[in-house]
DNA sequence: GTATTATTAGAGTATATACTCTAGTGAGTC
DNA sequence: GACTCACTAGAGTATATACTCTAATAATAC
């Protein structure tokens, strides 16, 4: 693998793990074993390299979140979309940890994100509009669906974040991406009020696969996270 | 004022206006004309300064959702509730945004802000059974309600995240409570599919006054901040 | 007044951070 | 063998950051 590549691959690895605010370029080199110059060739400051890594986020929700317009869509889709959505926060979840910062730092980062999330809510928008298609929701005025869709995003971009503040004994690193489905739960108690009574029971079963655990998770993290 | 109270004030200032990550200790005393050293007499370091304000933070949000269990809600008390929240949200809103690495600096805010958090899902729910017992929303299982106050809570506490990042014009200073308190639309869209018939005309006149303007702001923005 | 305590200034420090500069190395080309 | 060129090492730099130390001043108590 080229340097550049795992000069990436590192980054995000370690931005994940601490945050991007306690990841140096220095710690970089170091966790590559390559020096800080070499880092430097490859790439102008760390900016690039965090723009970089957003390109590759970017790439792949677009690619998730492209809608077939040929055909009804059903319920393994909106399943799909689902879990899609969430293993991309996964995968790049350092990245909404530190949003504001970053978008401060980067003004190509800044156009760039924006367009990426009228995109991501234009998807939404456009899969309940395909939902009451399919008979799935019942269909919704425009203005009501884009609210929706708003607060779906809300719900979707901010669960992660919820996780890691709101259950004290849980260190960052501490997280599972089972845990971070449990989002999905969330996203599908916004859906509830809309289903059709043909789906409700489905969309009922699907959600309560993601229901959280109910016991207190803390001794169970104990032993999961070291 | 007692120097102290002004370190705390003008702390809680630049936090706010630039993000805690570009404030320095040196920032606020230079911004205060103290010495470094007197900043330091007062507070033991950077965390301390925040944990305070985080404290007035949570007595402030604790004292606004405050639930009279002596009557029952009205309409007007929904309106307080939403209104001071998102009061509240504006004073304080550097915390927000970089909460995560704030809890992991510091172990008692984790602690505290994880009771705080479960104060204001609790007081949320609170909110929506007494809605319900006044006929304003119909009444649902428990399991349904805490679901769905942590939807509430979501949206609200990312609504500012979404503002911030989600217009490219918009620089992080550039953003008015007004604006912030559009998140009251989008909370009252959550409550729409649950509203009594009785109600639900007054609710989404109420919901109406807080629907976010329609026209592209950029160019008012440009005018209003600067 | 004198003693004590609270407060303040301001220079200083250890460390970290993003990034630069120079001097290479090694694989391929002619 | 001479030359090129992508790539790399590693020491070094300018700046910033959180925080400390000492000495001095103001406020208060007796």
């Amino acid at each position: 693998m080229k340097t550049r590549d795992k000069i990436l691959l590192s980054s995000l690895e370690l931005f994940n793990e601490r945050g991007e605010r306690n990841v140096t370029t220095n710690h970089i080199a170091a966790h590559l074993a390559i020096s800080p110059g070499n880092l430097y060739y490859h790439f102008r400051n760390k900016s690039d390299i965090i723009y970089e890594i957003f390109l590759e986020y970017e790439k792949l929700v677009d690619f998730y979140l492209d809608i077939p317009e040929d055909r009804a869509m059903t319920l393994d889709d909106m399943t799909f979309y689902l879990e899609s959505v969430f293993d991309g926060l996964w995968s790049y979840r350092f990245f909404h940890r530190d949003l504001e910062y970053l978008l401060d730092s980067d003004q190509r980062l800044r156009q760039d994100y924006r367009d990426f999330t009228n995109r991501c809510l234009a998807s939404i928008s456009r899969i309940f509009e395909k939902l009451a298609e399919a008979g799935i929701i019942e269909p919704q005025e425009e203005d009501l669906r884009s609210a929706m869709s708003l607060n779906v995003w809300l719900v979707i971009t901010n669960w992660m974040a919820f996780l890691k503040t709101a259950h004290a004994a849980e260190e960052s690193a501490c997280l599972t991406l089972t845990e971070l489905k449990q989002g999905i739960y969330q996203v599908l108690t916004l859906e509830i009020p809309y289903l059709t009574p043909a789906y409700r029971e489905r969309v009922m079963a699907l959600r309560e696969k993601y229901r959280p655990a109910l016991h207190d998770r803390d001794d169970l993290n104990a032993t999961l996270c070291k």
